[in-house]
DNA sequence: TCTATTTTTGAGACCGGTCTCAATAAAAAC
DNA sequence: GTTTTTATTGAGACCGGTCTCAAAAATAGA
C-alpha cells in the first residue's frame, strides 16, 4: 500500500511551493498562477496521481461542498423526483448530496440534524419538520424547509407546495364534469389531512353544495406503504358499497387513488363510466395505471430544484446580504388522464 | 456570530487536557476515562454546546463515516428500496450515505468516482459499472459492486441478482399454467437484454418448445421513463394485434408489465382471462396495479442490505484479513397476484 | 532607465481534531 | 510497605490542505 501523494509532493516535483500548487486546485478562487507554472503543477499532479484531500481542505475553509437532505423516507414514491431536482441543481455547482431518513421519528430527526452539523455540511434541506422540533434546535446553517405548514416560515427560507390549491383544482375539475357528490380519501400526516380536509370543506361551501360526512374518509397512516394500502382498500370498499356511493373520488395521494382504482375493478365498477377517480402526486404509477390515473402534480422535481437554488443562493451570499427570509410556493397542476370523466346518472 | 466551541474550549472548561477530552468523543476507541472526568467533560461540552468537527477528525483519522452510492438514476423506481436497504444497515453502524447519479453516462460515472476519493469517503457501492470503466479506474477503497455481469467479480466484492433464475421462475410458472406461447418484453441496458433473452431461449429449449422470434420484443431504452413507456405501448399493441397473439407476456421489468396491462385494457383483453402478464421488480406499482401485477421480486432492499453489510465487513477488517473477494448472489422470487392465471383456449 | 503597479510566488501560521508515547495515579500483588 | 501492574492523563507532533502577508518578478508608466 503506497502512500497517497499530497500537495507537497506535487509541489516538490513541480519545483514550486505548496502555496502555489494549492492555488491550482483550490476551487474558491482561481487565483493568479502563471500558465506555465500551472501546467508544470498539473503535470506533476498527473504523474503522481494526486487527488486533493477534501477533509483537509474543509477543515480550514469550512466548506465541505456537501448538502444534507433530511426526508422522512426515501422509499416514499414522491421522494426520488424531489431528490433528483435537488441533485441536478447541486451537481451543476459542484455540490453533492447526503440523504438522511427520519421515518417520521422526531428523535431520529434530531439525530440526523446533529450528524449534519458534525459533518460540517454546507447546507440543509429539511422536509416537513416534526412538530416536536423547536426553532432553536435548527442548526445554524443555510437551510431551506420544505413544508406545507408554515411554522418556520418566518425564520427560515421555505419552499412549499400549494396543496390546498391543488385539492381545489381537482375538485373544481370534477365539479365541472357534473360531479356533486365527491368522496375524498385523506391520508398522510395529521397536518396534511387537516389541510386537505379544510380545502375540501371550503370548496363545498363555495360551491354551495352540501357536505356529507360519509364521503370523507380518513385513512390511518402506517409507515409501511403496503399496510396503508390494505387498510385503504377496505375503507374504499365500504364507501363504494354504501347505498348511495359517490360518483367521483378524490384521493389525496396517488397510492389511495390506485387503491380506489383497484377496488373499483374488483367491485365491478367501470372507471370512469361508473366512477371518476383523481389522485394526487402524479407518480409514474399514476401514468402507468389502468386506466391511467388523473392526478394533481405537485411538481416534486421543480420543488427540489427551487429548494436547491434557494439554498445555493444563501450559501453564496456569504452572509453579506442581510439575509431576508424567502418563502416560495409551487403551484400544483392537474394532469387529466383516463380515470375521470363526466358524471353519468346511475341506472335506478 | 459567536465562535463555535472546540475541543480545547471544552477541555479548558472541564479543566483537563485536549487529549482526555478527545477520548470522550472519539468513536474509534472508547478509551479509558475515569467516570468522573468524563462526566465533567460532558457537562462542559453541554454547557458550551460543543459538537465535534468531523472534518478535523477525518483529516487525521482517515475516516469520514460516509459511504458513496453510485447509481444510474435515483428516479428509477427500484432505486429507493435499494437505497433504504443500504441506509438501514449503515445507520446502525453510524455511517451516512452520499448518493451519486451517473445517468448511464460513463464520463459522469468517472467524475463521480473522483468525487468519492476527493471526499475521502470510506466505502463505495457501485451499481452496474459501465463497460468503459477499467478495473484500474476503480478507486482503491473498500467497495461492493452491484451487477449482473461479472466483469469485476474477480477483483472486487459483488452482490448480484440472479435475474436469469428469476426469468426462468416466471417462465416455469407460466408454462405450468399451460402457457406455451409466451411473449417476452425486453428492456433496460444491453447486457440486461442479452442476459434475459438468453434465459428465455434456454428455457424454451429445455422445455422442448419452439421459439417464435415474433414473440421476442426489444424495447429500446430511453433515459426518461415516460418515453420508454410510450414506445413500449406501441410495440405491445403490435404484439397483441398480431394474428396469433401469445397467451401470456413476461415483461423483464414492471414498467413494461404495466404497459402491457394498460394496453390489454385498451385492446379489450381481459387479464388474466385472455392474457396473463408477469412483470419483474415487484415495485409498489405492481401491487397497486389493476389487476395487481404478478411479478418477480429482485429483493432490492435485501440486495442493498447485503451490499452494505459486506462493505462494512471490509471496512472493519482493517486490511488485516487477506481480503478474499466475496461474490454474493440474491435469488429472485415470484410474487403471484391477479394478472396471471391458467391458459385458456381462445374462441375460434 | 527608473519608479509605480500589478502579478506571481513563498513562508509559515492555522484549522480542530487524532495519535503516540511517556508520565502520573490508582489498584493489585507480594 | 513495597513493588508490579493497570488505568488515566497530558504534551505535542501530525493530518493536508487554506489563508494571510510580504517578498520577488513582471509589466506598465514616465
Amino acid at each position: 500500500m503506497k502512500k497517497v501523494p499530497t500537495l507537497v509532493d506535487v509541489a516538490k516535483l513541480a519545483n514550486t511551493s505548496k502555496a502555489t500548487a494549492a492555488r491550482v486546485f483550490s476551487r474558491s478562487k482561481s487565483a493568479n498562477v502563471k500558465l506555465e507554472t500551472k501546467a508544470r503543477i498539473l503535470e506533476a499532479a498527473d504523474k503522481l496521481g494526486y487527488s486533493p484531500n477534501l477533509s483537509a481542505a474543509s477543515l480550514r475553509s469550512k466548506k465541505t461542498y456537501l448538502i444534507a437532505l433530511c426526508i422522512h423516507d426515501i422509499t416514499n414514491p414522491s421522494s426520488p423526483s424531489l431528490i433528483r431536482g435537488i441533485q441536478d441543481e447541486l451537481a451543476q455547482n459542484g455540490y453533492d448530496l447526503v440523504v438522511f431518513n427520519s421515518d417520521w421519528d422526531p428523535s431520529k430527526e434530531k439525530r440526523n440534524l446533529q450528524a449534519v452539523v458534525r459533518n460540517q455540511l454546507d447546507g440543509l434541506i429539511l422536509q416537513d419538520p416534526s412538530a416536536e422540533l423547536e426553532v432553536s434546535e435548527l442548526p445554524d446553517l443555510p437551510s431551506v424547509i420544505l413544508t406545507s405548514n408554515n411554522v418556520f416560515s418566518s425564520v427560515r427560507n421555505t419552499v412549499s407546495t400549494d396543496t390546498v390549491g391543488g385539492v381545489k383544482k381537482a375538485l373544481t375539475y370534477l365539479h365541472s364534469m357534473g360531479h356533486e357528490r365527491i368522496g375524498i380519501l385523506l391520508g398522510g400526516s395529521v397536518s396534511q389531512i387537516t389541510n386537505r380536509k379544510r380545502a375540501y370543506l371550503d370548496f363545498y361551501q363555495d360551491a354551495g353544495l352540501e357536505v356529507e360526512q360519509r364521503l370523507i374518509v380518513d385513512v390511518p397512516f402506517k409507515t409501511r406503504a403496503s399496510d396503508t394500502f390494505l387498510i385503504a382498500k377496505e375503507l374504499i370498499v365500504d364507501l363504494m358499497r354504501s347505498w348511495k356511493r359517490p360518483s367521483a373520488i378524490f384521493a389525496s395521494n396517488d397510492m389511495l387513488g390506485l387503491a380506489a382504482l383497484q377496488m373499483a375493478q374488483i367491485e365491478g365498477l367501470e372507471v370512469p363510466r361508473d366512477l371518476s377517480v383523481v389522485g394526487m402526486d402524479d407518480l409514474f404509477s399514476a401514468e402507468s395505471a389502468s386506466p391511467a390515473l388523473t392526478s394533481v402534480s405537485k411538481h416534486r422535481f421543480e420543488v427540489g430544484a427551487r429548494a436547491a437554488k434557494n439554498l445555493l443562493n444563501q450559501i453564496n451570499s456569504d452572509g453579506s446580504a442581510a439575509k431576508e427570509v424567502v418563502n416560495e410556493c409551487v403551484e400544483c397542476s392537474l394532469v387529466i388522464r383516463d380515470s375521470s370523466g363526466p358524471m353519468r346518472k346511475r341506472e335506478a
